[in-house]
DNA sequence: ACCATGTTAGAACGTCGTTCAATACCGCGC
DNA sequence: GCGCGGTATTGAACGACGTTCTAACATGGT
């Protein structure tokens, strides 16, 4: 097993991820090449790509590690029972989505999709990693009659205005987006007065696979 | 002026454009190359990039061609003012998205929205195919309190709902996503039985940017 | 018939991701 | 201490691709 002996590996992992995200912000990512990532950090071109398999591994990785640190931010809002649940959707809405145009997490995103038709393990790890999202909002509206369809809509809503915001489409601000956003997840999170009967809050069986 | 004076042009765009989709929809646009395309047509690699100007350019103006079929059908929806506004958003939702998982059309708008990101003549673009869906979108549900809203919202859900059905996300049936993006349309269109009062139809004022 | 202009093919070029052979480095057993 | 097995790392080689360039070719007006 690789256990006990393990390499030296130098050059952490997340120093190279650091350094993606860095060179995303910085130039785009249509200018991040192997080579110049490895001039950032000392190492070959063809290092990083015996490390990271590919480049669509190591984008796939870097998007993984960046939505670690919102996974964290958004366990808060869950944990957070005391603010009304309006607010802590809105804060939701407001981790969701890109901060600006070409936001490089969200540029990764865009980057995944695309790649996602023609690979299929991108495609699963596209899926796996939203996944977190949508337990902690199933999470944050239970009881609710029908969390599948809550969490299409919504998350289909904040992906289009996603989209908008990082490729800098013509239309209102962010902000402006943002409260959109969020009276629409208020008014279908608990809209209805039918109240649905015997429901324990915070209960809910579906622990989803938050794995890794 | 180059009106007199037409050149020959013996391969008309439209079989290039035309190509182009058909390669997309066999091979997926990561493996669509010039030198590819253009054997498909019996020309030269090199003479596609002299037509086109670039890889990019042709890749907006086959998703720009792409469209204008759309927009006769959609203008036939919206011609239709004996059927229900209700039937009417659906026919919109069901020609705004995507058939399938990899439908070249909607490839092509992801791989133009990622390459939005760098190239501002991309954006533009981008933001000028789009605009007719906005002008139709906007006169079938005319008259309504808050138009720019209501397009916002609509489009949005619609762009994230055809991102999972173009890359192939788990989830629910695009049946059912028409579904669920009709509700929403017709549940926010009007949503008051409150007939508008006297309003001529196709009179409304909002003659919207229709610029090119 | 001739010439200017646009068209076309095909090769040359530069960039990039990937692969590969060679070397440097480390931990371990002797 | 000293090789030894295996990993880490480099830098070059390679292949694919978009773009560019050059040279030939066709066409339409005069």
């Amino acid at each position: 097993m690789t256990g006990t002996r393990r390499k030296r590996l130098e050059q952490p992992r997340e120093v190279v991820l650091q350094a993606a995200m860095d060179a995303i912000a910085e130039h785009g990512l249509a200018r991040l090449t192997m080579a110049g990532l490895g001039k950032r950090i000392g190492i070959s071109g063809g290092h990083v790509a015996y490390y990271f398999g590919s480049k669509e591994q190591l984008l796939v990785e870097t998007l993984r590690w960046s939505e670690q640190g919102f996974a964290e931010r958004r366990r808060a809002l869950l944990g957070a029972t005391e603010v009304p649940r309006a607010e802590r959707l809105a804060g939701y809405i407001d981790l969701y989505l890109p901060d600006e145009r070409a936001d490089p997490r969200w540029t990764l995103w865009l980057e995944v999709w695309t790649r996602s038709l023609a690979d299929p393990d991108v495609s699963a790890a596209s899926a796996e990693i939203e996944g977190p999202w949508v337990a902690d909002l199933r999470a944050m509206i239970a009881p609710h009659p029908d969390p599948d369809g809550y969490v299409l809509r919504l998350h289909a809503l904040l992906d289009g205005l996603a989209t908008r915001i990082v490729i800098g489409a013509p239309g209102p601000s962010r902000a402006e987006m943002v409260r959109q956003a969020t009276e629409f997840a208020v008014r279908e999170a608990g809209v209805a007065p039918a109240v649905e009967p015997v429901a324990e809050p915070g209960a809910d069986p579906r622990t989803n696979h938050t794995d890794r």
